[in-house]
DNA sequence: TAGTGTATATTACAACTGTAACATTTAATG
DNA sequence: CATTAAATGTTACAGTTGTAATATACACTA
């Protein structure tokens, strides 16, 4: 997906039940939500009809039911995220996020070794910076 | 600061530059954030109230001027953004936010050195069995 | 003391969000 | 075919945000 719509909170609740499967109807993601959140019904149609119209969702007819997906991948809605909240602390240091990051969720060993691969390529990066292009 | 309110966008312009510096009168605001924005003056008057409504920014009055500082530290304030991030996220994957970073900004070896310290400080929390790397 | 700059305070207004209620269309049923 | 139940569509309404304009208060100057 070209540009990345600007999801809100609420809406990224919905987005991440797609993300999950899809596509689903309109009632199975109400369904889906009526677990976790305590929205009515006609509050969850309202945020998948928002998404449609930001083109964060798209729908197929099929007889009277409408069957939505997702118009961009999770990995892309979170980087749009991430983009952000980096534009946003600007010349703040990103330690505090991180530290947030490992206190908040549970990281596995893997993911832990991913991450540092990830630091490794950056450094990497950042050595011959004025070679690469 | 017990409770970090929610600052906006456009109000986090104005807390980085108190971050920097600071206490600072609204004029020196203004001009500080002239250069960065294509805001009016009164624009960012605005912002400035808002963040004192909000009990972001404390004051003290000087003669006929108002001195403004920050009522929390960027740290808080960027520990706060981080929280809000890795809930908005949910179960996804830090690993494209960590990506878009590194492709981001230039992080200097010492800082990447840092992060990876965070890294294995929180897989010894979490589960110290293996010890790779 | 009356005017004039500056500071601060009040008001504006549209877009976006959270949170729904109400209305309309249409497939299926009696 | 008329009714009904379930889907989708339209409207609502207050709070937040972006982006200001206008009004008021007060210190200093003439």
């Amino acid at each position: 997906m070209a540009k990345i719509p600007k999801i809100s909170e609420a809406e990224w609740e919905v987005m991440k039940v797609l993300w999950k499967n899809s596509p689903m109807t309109a009632n199975e993601i109400v369904d889906e939500l009526k677990g976790k959140t305590r929205w009515k019904r006609e509050t969850i149609r309202t945020l998948i009809n928002r998404l449609v119209q930001k083109k964060a969702l798209g729908f197929q007819k099929k007889g009277r039911q409408y069957h939505y997906f997702p118009l961009l991948t999770e990995a892309e809605g979170i980087k749009a995220e991430a983009e952000s909240f980096v534009r946003r602390i600007g010349g703040g240091s990103i330690e505090p996020m991180l530290a947030a990051f490992v206190e908040e969720k549970q990281l596995s060993a893997e993911k832990i070794a991913r991450l540092k691969s990830i630091l490794n390529k950056a450094k990497a990066a950042g050595e011959n910076k004025k070679t690469n292009e």
